[in-house]
DNA sequence: ATGCATCTGCGTCAATAGAA
DNA sequence: TTCTATTGACGCAGATGCAT
């Protein structure tokens, strides 16, 4: 559940306010001697499923199920995959009007440095990439959007329809071999080979090629649409995993939140009965 | 049931840092 | 210098809660 904070016995705040506890939310007898990195190294996804494959939807129903070992969305290595990205019209015809202002907006805004980074100089570690089980103190147990239990087989066998892009894995035939073909209505099929690159977590790289629209001209739109797909799409995923690393990231401070909370509470006890003891001796 | 406000997640763009 | 990854900001859509 979001907002629930778990750590030696420590449970949660409310939801709408997620860095507030109230001294009584924590448990009395815990007595923290020793208070270690809330943020561990080498953590774990927090998003797991038993058969890896996880479905990730996008605009209007559509679902990728791909290949990334290293990443939250995972699939069996070797397993079908299937994308299908129906095109969005031309969103490149953007209007010049606000944008003068949006970026007078962000201009004035500065950057944050990543999540990493400021985990790193919490000195609590860092968000793993390679996720593979549940963290043990930043597991949330949160249900995930991601969640995997609900794949539709027949994602696997989609219809290509006029402007989609479609993935069809190889399977064994051809290791890491996929072909993507591209369906535009106006320039005709155009067949994309690219090499999946599973193992590192990259998505996958163009190869050769074929087919297309005659002379220059086709050819060069269709590479260039095709750039933007692949830009929007590593793009996409990118912001999913940023949005989850934050999430991460919060739920981790809110853990640490409640360490320091249960820290400071033994250390004020503790000086508590140090000046008692020390009134009874004095007195004595 | 309906309308409204709020929250949440998503896709996209753009800026930036860091790697190559 | 170029490329890639990361992330804030923005707008949108759907879900949810609440008042009427």
């Amino acid at each position: 559940m979001d907002g629930m904070v778990e750590e030696n016995g420590t449970t949660g705040n409310p939801p709408g306010d997620p860095l507030a506890h109230s001294p009584g939310d924590t448990n009395s007898s815990v007595v923290v001697t020793s208070v270690q990195s809330v943020i561990q190294p080498n953590q774990q996804s927090v998003i797991q499923t038993p058969a890896n494959i996880q479905p990730v939807q996008l605009q209007k129903g559509n679902v990728i199920l791909v290949s990334k070992p290293n990443s939250v969305i995972q699939t069996t290595p070797g397993s079908l995959q299937t994308l299908q990205v129906v095109e969005a019209g031309s969103d490149d015809s953007l209007s010049n009007d606000d944008e003068s202002a949006k970026k007078t907006r962000r201009d004035i805004l500065t950057r944050r440095p990543s999540y990493r980074k400021i985990l790193n100089d919490l000195g609590g570690g860092e968000i793993a990439v390679g996720r593979v089980e549940s963290s043990s103190e930043c597991d949330t147990n949160e249900d995930s959007e991601l969640s995997t239990n609900s794949i539709p087989s027949q994602y696997q066998t989609q219809t290509v329809i006029p402007g989609t892009i479609q993935l069809a894995s190889q399977g064994e035939t051809v290791q890491g071999l996929h072909t993507l073909t591209m369906t535009n209505a106006s320039t005709g099929g155009a067949i994309v080979h690219y090499a999946s690159q599973g193992q590192d977590g990259q998505f996958f790289v163009p190869v050769v090629t074929q087919g297309g629209g005659i002379g220059g001209g086709p050819i060069i739109a269709e590479d260039q649409a095709r750039k933007r797909e692949m830009r929007l799409l590593k793009n996409r995923e990118a912001a999913r995993e940023c949005r989850r690393k934050k999430k991460e990231y919060i739920k981790c401070l809110e853990n640490r939140v409640a360490v320091l909370e249960n820290q400071n509470k033994a250390l004020i006890d503790e000086l508590k009965s140090l000046k008692e003891l020390y009134c009874q001796q004095k007195s004595e």
